[in-house]
DNA sequence: TGAAACGAATCACGCCCTGC
DNA sequence: GCAGGGCGTGATTCGTTTCA
């Protein structure tokens, strides 16, 4: 603690840090101050400055290290003002760089402020502004590679917004999903992107009722209008049971994810509208459902190898689940995709060096960008600034070949 | 139970000083 | 004398917690 301190110290004191203490760059910057980036850089130590005020108070960096009250300890803009001389407004207005503050003032109060260790208090100022700069990402399974790479690239975009994002797993549990709801409104979020877990629309309702805006994320309800962002799961669907199809394929097999989630739905869908294209006749004992959390594949699995489930290929509802399946059948002995292929959803791999490349299919376009956008013209809208938002956005999918597919040996 | 306090920002004025 | 820049003043606001 005394040596984050003392880091903090540094990069307060010396001549590296930007005159301004709000540094000007845009909505972006002006949401974070310098000061706070301070705190989370590396540097060598340095003596502290201590401090003392008219109100008796010691301040300077030594404060965070003693475990006493930061609170009382903290310096303010009211201690600025009184050691200044200057105003509390003055003091506020010179911070944020105004125009109507002189250049000596200015540098005058960022002085101060730097030698007195003020750190710009954001849970005052979003007390004072009804605003926090923060959005909350809430996802049913951050061990689901496709979840923690977009979380990555919201984060990534949100920050180039101005906003500071926290994730929230649900474990796709409807309880769990709610209380991540309800903290981050009592957190005052700005906005929420949420992957609903759909056992119900209960909570988006009640999402819906307290007037935040939030985006769903790959995930949508048919019925009801609430914004999101998807991927065109019904083509995917129908472009991987295609590809199979055109590969000599007859014997489909579709394992798809709970049948509550849209995302489920739909590429289920997309899988008979190919079958339908080309005349295969739809077979119920070559559609089985799975968890929409790894680790429950086996019966499929076994079926699979034992010929309980007579298929060549299989439209697998997301890349995790594929890949499962994929070494179960390699340990049963049934070869990939020799003995029978498989498409997985995502493309999330294609990301990373593996050892082995799965057929899946993917998003053309950039999911987590589309969503922050939308998120952000949500939150300006209801800030009063006027914005064009589309709320429905369907991303264009495209199928990736890898390996896990190819052509049925004597298929036509 | 209700008032006060917390910290920062904002607003509407108003004053002072300087230059023309 | 006037205009305008620079800054001050005091009230108000926000949500939660503390205290009487």
């Amino acid at each position: 603690m005394e040596m984050r301190a003392a880091q903090g110290a540094r990069l307060l004191t010396e001549a590296s840090m930007n005159d301004n203490v709000y540094e000007e760059c845009g909505k972006s910057a002006a949401a974070e101050p310098i000061t706070k980036r301070a705190s989370r850089e590396e540097g060598a130590q340095k003596s502290l400055v201590i401090v003392p005020t008219k109100r008796g108070r010691t301040i300077g960096r030594t404060n965070f290290s003693g475990g006493g009250d930061m609170k009382n300890n903290m310096v303010t803009l009211k201690d600025i003002a009184e050691r200044t001389g200057l105003s509390i407004n003055t003091i506020s207005r010179a911070l944020r760089n105004k125009d109507d503050i002189s250049e000596v003032t200015k540098k005058r109060v960022r002085a101060v402020a730097r030698e007195m260790g003020y750190m710009h208090n954001a849970l005052a100022s979003s007390l004072r502004q009804g605003q926090t700069d923060t959005i909350a990402v809430i996802v049913g399974d951050i061990s689901n590679p496709f979840f923690s790479w977009h979380v990555g690239e919201i984060e990534r975009y949100a920050r180039g917004c101005g906003y500071i994002t926290y994730m929230i797993n649900t474990e796709e549990d409807e309880a769990l999903e709610l209380r991540a709801i309800r903290n981050s409104l009592q957190r005052k979020v700005d906005g929420i992107i949420i992957a609903p877990s759909q056992h119900s629309i209960g909570n988006l309702l009640y999402l819906q009722e307290n007037n935040v805006p939030f985006v769903l994320l790959s995930r949508r309800f048919r019925d009801v209008s609430m914004p999101y962002v998807i991927q065109d799961d019904r083509r995917g669907g129908y472009l991987a049971t295609k590809h199979l199809i055109e590969n000599g394929h007859r014997e489909i097999l579709a394992v798809h994810g709970p049948l509550y989630i849209s995302s489920a739905q739909e590429r289920l869908q997309g899988y008979e509208d190919a079958l339908a294209e080309y005349g295969i006749r739809r077979n119920p004992d070559l559609i089985r459902g799975v968890s929409a959390i790894p680790g429950n594949c086996k019966n499929v699995a076994n079926a699979i190898a034992g010929g309980e489930i007579p298929c060549t290929g299989a439209v697998v509802f997301n890349d995790v689940i594929a890949l499962e399946i994929w070494y179960l059948l390699k340990k049963l002995g049934v070869r990939v995709p020799e003995d029978c292929s498989i498409v997985g959803f995502d493309n999330i791999y294609a990301r990373f060096s593996t050892p082995y490349q799965l057929t899946s299919v993917g998003i053309t376009a950039n999911l987590a960008s589309s969503t922050v956008d939308m998120l952000v013209r949500l939150i300006r809208r209801r800030k009063g600034e006027s914005a064009d938002i589309e709320t429905e956005k369907v991303l264009d999918v495209k199928l990736v070949q890898g390996e896990s597919s190819g052509r049925l040996p004597g298929g036509s």
